[in-house]
DNA sequence: CTACTTGTTCGATAGTAGTCGAACAAAAGG
DNA sequence: CCTTTTGTTCGACTACTATCGAACAAGTAG
């Protein structure tokens, strides 16, 4: 359906990604991939409380700040942490997140 | 001059910290502090480019998230990080911002 | 082909956040 | 006192952000 953009980490600022992880339906999003483990999640896997449009826009932001990735399967859309990436460039960051949640 | 209110550390969240310190200028204020080692620093050590004004905000706004603790001396305003307490509430997160500093 | 599922995009709206200049307040020093 | 220094507060403005419903697009399944 679509084609998703996922930018280097090494673009990504801290500034940026931390305006990305600083909105509680955000941290929601990671939490839940953490306890995934791994596994990708499609949208409706996550239980974020507000429309569908507000939700893509959330993946998206999460996506343009380097966070999440994201493919398409079918109808769905796949997203899953860019666990090792992340924990290279901005160590200390999700493990900052998991444990508040 | 002023009296400053600095809530307990237990009462902040990850998302008010997280977005207090989402902010370039602000950012900049941690550095500042960090490479001062402790030193408590008036408002006017710090190089922000901004009005005083904005920077007055900016410096409340990390006091509200529990991240400086400011006093008064004449009529300067001296701050610093409540390091110690940051550092147990929210590991790795001071790291993380001294890192891109 | 039609209907359904899933997600994106658009337009609108309400709320929030950063910014500034100007006025104010408080302390210090002549 | 009067001036200087330092920072706060106020009012206004701009820009961004979260939110939604509705319309759309693309794949799947009957």
């Amino acid at each position: 359906m679509k084609i998703y953009d996922h930018p280097p980490l090494k673009d990504i600022t801290l500034t940026s990604v931390l305006q990305a992880v600083a909105d509680p339906c955000r941290q929601k999003i990671i939490s839940t991939l953490l306890r995934a483990k791994g596994r990708a999640l499609a949208c409706n896997e996550f239980e974020l409380g507000v429309s569908k449009a507000t939700a893509s826009h959330h993946f998206e932001a999460l996506r343009n700040a380097g966070v999440i990735q994201t493919q398409t399967q079918g109808t769905k859309c796949l997203s899953q942490l860019r666990e090792g990436e992340l924990n290279k460039r901005f160590p200390g960051l999700l493990k900052l997140i998991h444990s508040e949640s």
